[in-house]
DNA sequence: TGCTTGCTTGGAGTGCACTCGAAGGTCATA
DNA sequence: TATGACCTTCGAGTGCACTCCAAGCAAGCA
C-alpha cells in the first residue's frame, strides 16, 4: 500500500467554513496522530470503503466535496472521516443512498434544516428498532429448527 | 382480485411424499379454515409476496416444485405457506437467495444433511446475533445525534 | 360467441449500490 | 529519464433480487 506520508502543511484549505458541510458542528473527532489530512489510500485502509466507493460518494452528493492538494488529489479531513462514520452507521441499517443524500443536503442548506433532518433521524430510529424487533423473532425461529435438527441427531445416535 | 374460491378436493397431490421436500417434518401448520389448497392469488393476499416473485423462487428453486390442478395452475399447500414464512424470515436477516436455494436443496436431499443444514442455520444465527449487535450500535449514534438536534431546538427557541 | 379475469410460460428489463476500465497526470526513487 | 506507485476523470459493467412483458390457455358470464 505504502501510502507515502507527504503530510503538507494545511495549504490554505484547513479553514473552512465554519458552517461546514458535513458534519454536526463541534463534533469533529480528531484522530491520535492529530492530523486532518488523509489521502484516499489512507480513508480506504481507515474505513474498509473501496476508493471507486469514496469517489462514487462524492459524485452523487454523498458527501461534499473534499479538499484538492495542488495536483488535485483528494485531502480527507477529519470531519470527512466522521461523516463517513455517520454514513457507515446509516447504511448498515438499510437506508437507501437516496435518503442519505437527502440527509446531506440538509446538512448542506444550514442550521435552518434542523427540524427536518431531526425527523429524518427519527424515522431512521423507528425503522432500527422495528428491525431489531423483527431480528428477534427471527432469532427465534432458528433457534427453534436448531433444536429439531439438535433432537433429531441426538435421536439418531440412539439408533 | 376476485379470488375464485374454487375449493377442489384435494385431488390426489395432497398426499404429498413423506420426506417431502421443504418443511421439516411434523412441522406443517394448517391454517384456520382447515384449507390445504391456494391459488397464487391467495398466497400473494397471505405472504405480501408478488405472484412474479412466487414463481422467481420456484424457477430458481428455492421453492420445492408447487403442486398444479388439471389446468396446470399452482395449488400451494399448507407446507408451501410454512416454507414461504421462513424464507421471509431469513431474507429479513440478509440472507443471499442463493444460500437459501442451498438451504431448500439439503432440504430436498433428505435427512442425512441434518447436519449440513444446522450448520447453515447456526452460522445464520450467529449473524443475525451480530446484525442485532450493529443496530444497536446504530441506535446509540442516532439517539445522540437526535439530542444535539434536540438541544439546539431548544437553545434557538431560548433566543 | 365473445368478453373478461386469472392464470401459464420463458425471456427480457429494472433499480440499486457499487465496481471496474481506460486514458492520462504527478511524484519519488533507481 | 524512466519506472512504478498513486492518483485523477467519466462512462460502462456487474450482481442481486426482483419485475415486467407478450403470447396464450381455461373458466365464468352476457
Amino acid at each position: 500500500m505504502t501510502v507515502t506520508e507527504t503530510m503538507r502543511v494545511p495549504a490554505r484549505s484547513a479553514g473552512r467554513d465554519p458552517a461546514d458541510p458535513c458534519a454536526t458542528r463541534a463534533e469533529v473527532h480528531p484522530r491520535p496522530d492529530g492530523r486532518d489530512q488523509y489521502t484516499i489510500s489512507e480513508v480506504v485502509a481507515l474505513t474498509g470503503l473501496t476508493a471507486h466507493t469514496l469517489r462514487w460518494y462524492e459524485r452523487i452528493g454523498l458527501m461534499a466535496h473534499v479538499d484538492r492538494s495542488h495536483t488535485g488529489q483528494r485531502q480527507y479531513s477529519n470531519r470527512d472521516l466522521d461523516w463517513l462514520k455517520l454514513v457507515g452507521k446509516l447504511r448498515l441499517t438499510g437506508m437507501p443512498v437516496a435518503d442519505m443524500v437527502r440527509y446531506a443536503e440538509l446538512v448542506r442548506q444550514g442550521d435552518h434544516t434542523y427540524a427536518e433532518r431531526r425527523d429524518l433521524l427519527e424515522a431512521t430510529r423507528r425503522d432500527v428498532l422495528s428491525r431489531i424487533a423483527e431480528l428477534r423473532d427471527t432469532l427465534a425461529v432458528l433457534d427453534h429448527k436448531i433444536n429439531i435438527y439438535a433432537d433429531a441427531g441426538r435421536a439418531s445416535e440412539r439408533v
